[in-house]
DNA sequence: ACTGGATCCTGATCGC
DNA sequence: TGCGATCAGGATCCAG
C-alpha cells in the first residue's frame, strides 16, 4: 500500500491530530507483535510526555518526543485511523494512542507487515544511515544520483525501488515514474543514457508530488488517518493495466515480474 | 559487493 | 458454491 506519497499524508494527518501540545494520555495493546515485538513497556514510558513534531524518513513516520522517537511504518497494509469515543475494536486493530478523553489514533494492520519501534534521538541517525536521498527535497544531486545508478547491474525499475538509492518510490510509482520519463523499466542501468537519468529523476519529483496532492492512491485499502481514500490511483498511466491500451499512443501495456514485483509498462512509448 | 529469490502475514480474486 | 493457487502498496535475510 503505502509509498512515499501515501505515508506523506498520513504524517500530515497525524500531526493535524496531534498538534502540541498533545500529550500522550495511554496505549492499547491488543497483540504483543506486529513485524517486530511492539515495545510496550517503552511507549508506556511516554505516557503524560508531550509529543513536539511528527515527520517522514522514506517511507517511516517519525513521532518526536523530547528525548525519544516512536517510529511507524506501515508496510503494506498499515493504516493509522482517528476514533472518537465508543469505538469498537476491529479485526486487524492492534494498537491505539489515546491522545486525548476520549479520542484514539488506532493502528491497525491486516498483514503485520508494519511496526511500531521506539529509539533514542540520538539513535536516529545511525537508524537511517544506510537510506537513500529523499527524492523531493529541492536540492537533489541528479547528479550524484545517476553516477551511482550507472554502475549498478540491476535493472532500473527493480534500482529504483531500493530505498538505499533513493526513498520513497514503490512497486506503483516506479513504473509511474518510468512511464512518464520513457525509459523501458527492464533496461539496465549501465544502460540508461545520461538524459534518460535527468528524466528519471525530474519525473520521479513530478509523480510523487502529484500522488501528494491528490491525496495518494488507493488500490485495495489504502485510507487517509480520516477514512478518506485518494484519488491517485485514476492517474495511473501502466501500473495494473497489463493487456489496455496505453492512454498516451494505444499500443499494449505490457508486464513483467522483476525483482518479485510485477513491472508495468508501454511497448511502445518505451521500447527503448 | 552485488543480485535475485524466499520469507513474513492475511485477505481478495481467479481458475477449475 | 467450493477450494486451492496466486497475488498484493515493503523490507529483510540468505545464498550464490
Amino acid at each position: 500500500m503505502p509509498e512515499l506519497p501515501e505515508v506523506e499524508i498520513v504524517c500530515r494527518n497525524l500531526s493535524e491530530i496531534l498538534q502540541p501540545p498533545t500529550e500522550v494520555q495511554g496505549w492499547k495493546f491488543f497483540r504483543k507483535d506486529l513485524r517486530f515485538v511492539i515495545p510496550q513497556k517503552k511507549l508506556n514510558s511516554l505516557i503524560g510526555k508531550k509529543i513536539l513534531s511528527i515527520s517522514r524518513r522514506a517511507k517511516y513516520i517519525l513521532i518526536e518526543f523530547s528525548d525519544e522517537v516512536v517510529i511507524s511504518h506501515l508496510g503494506m497494509t498499515g493504516q493509522w485511523r482517528v476514533e472518537k469515543s465508543g469505538w469498537q475494536k476491529q479485526k486487524h486493530d492492534h494498537v491505539a494512542l489515546q491522545y486525548s478523553k476520549d479520542s484514539h489514533l488506532v493502528y491497525s494492520d491486516p498483514r503485520r507487515f508494519g511496526f511500531i519501534e521506539f529509539i533514542k534521538k540520538s539513535e536516529l541517525n545511525q537508524k537511517f544511515e544506510s537510506l537513500g536521498p529523499e527524492p523531493l527535497q529541492k536540492d537533489l544531486d541528479f547528479n550524484k544520483l545517476t553516477e551511482k545508478f550507472k554502475k549498478l547491474d540491476s535493472t532500473i525499475k527493480v534500482a529504483l525501488m531500493d530505498q538505499k538509492l533513493i526513498v520513497g518510490v514503490g512497486n506503483i510509482y516506479a513504473s509511474e515514474v518510468l512511464f512518464m520519463a520513457k525509459v523501458n523499466p527492464l533496461k539496465k542501468c549501465s544502460k540508461v543514457k545520461i538524459d534518460e537519468y535527468q528524466k528519471i529523476w525530474r519525473c520521479t519529483q513530478v509523480v510523487l508530488q502529484k500522488a501528494i496532492d491528490q491525496g495518494g492512491s488507493t488500490i485495495e485499502n489504502y485510507k487517509n488517518s480520516f477514512g478518506q481514500s485518494g484519488d491517485f490511483q485514476s492517474y495511473l498511466q501502466v501500473y495494473d493495466r497489463e493487456g489496455e491500451d496505453c492512454l498516451t499512443c494505444r499500443g499494449k501495456i505490457r508486464k513483467k515480474v522483476l525483482g518479485g514485483r510485477a513491472t508495468f509498462w508501454c511497448a511502445t512509448c518505451q521500447k527503448n
